[in-house]
DNA sequence: ACTATGCATACTTATTTACTAGGATATAAA
DNA sequence: TTTATATCCTAGTAAATAAGTATGCATAGT
């Protein structure tokens, strides 16, 4: 399976942040109660996004996290990317995998390519505002 | 990444087979040679495949394995499946997962199940025939 | 000052991956 | 009937990854 909780985690955790407004600066205290989530284990998630710029933090009481972006602009395979790391399906397509010894004989990697290309297809097609419809 | 060892040399083991010709009888040493996996590393995707009525086994001497169809109809996406158990992207899919007790509640499914049949589209789509084009 | 928040790092435990090992079983050929 | 060459079956293991916990520091509103 390719998608590890933090990368389910962060896209319930960008979902939560969405449904209480636009530009609600929400604490991952609530989020965590609301999602069952510990705080700590959404810090590193919130991180994250922080650093793929996708979330805006605010330190101190009455701090939290806001979205960079309306819900209707954010896509979902951005949030996954930065959780994740990647969306690739094997580990030849990761950024930072160097070259394959069998690169040049390889049958297969057009075939990874292409199912590569069908996830990003997906992930990107689908914005946060999708949803949270049945709020 | 979704795709481990398994189902990549599952993949590699498959379209060395198919390499050999239509009906040949091929064991597993020549294509541990070839490809460069160990035999008994081939042995255990082997018999994977046969359970899944993809490759049919043929023991003693001058034994090995023999597709159980032509190259044509055999989908990269069983082959797959076979090797790896599933192609979901998240654990909730799986066949094995049980009644997921956030089931009402999660706004994410959807958007699992849209992956999840992006990504079985496209391995179904491609036939083992199709790799096989730069021998 | 006090307190609620985020920030940074390190640690831990369980699971999964990617093999390897050793033998049992079948069968063609000598 | 023996031997060599296959597949078949089960178990073991070292390394990596996943999934969190724990501790403490930095910041800022009241």
């Amino acid at each position: 399976m390719m998608i590890s909780t933090k990368g389910r985690y962060a896209l319930r955790m960008m979902i939560d942040f969405a449904q209480q407004g636009e530009n609600a600066c929400v604490p991952l205290r609530e989020v965590a109660q609301r999602q069952s989530i510990s705080v700590k284990y959404l810090e590193q998630l919130a991180s994250l996004l922080v650093q793929a710029a996708i979330l805006r933090s605010v330190r101190g009481p009455k701090g939290g996290y806001v979205l960079m972006a309306p819900a209707t602009d954010i896509k979902v395979g951005d949030i996954l990317r930065a959780a994740e790391g990647t969306c690739a399906p094997v580990a030849c397509l990761e950024d930072d995998f160097g070259v394959c010894p069998r690169r040049g004989e390889c049958e297969t990697i057009a075939f990874w390519e292409g199912l590569d290309q069908a996830i990003e297809n997906y992930v990107d097609s689908v914005m946060l505002a999708d949803l949270l419809a049945k709020k």
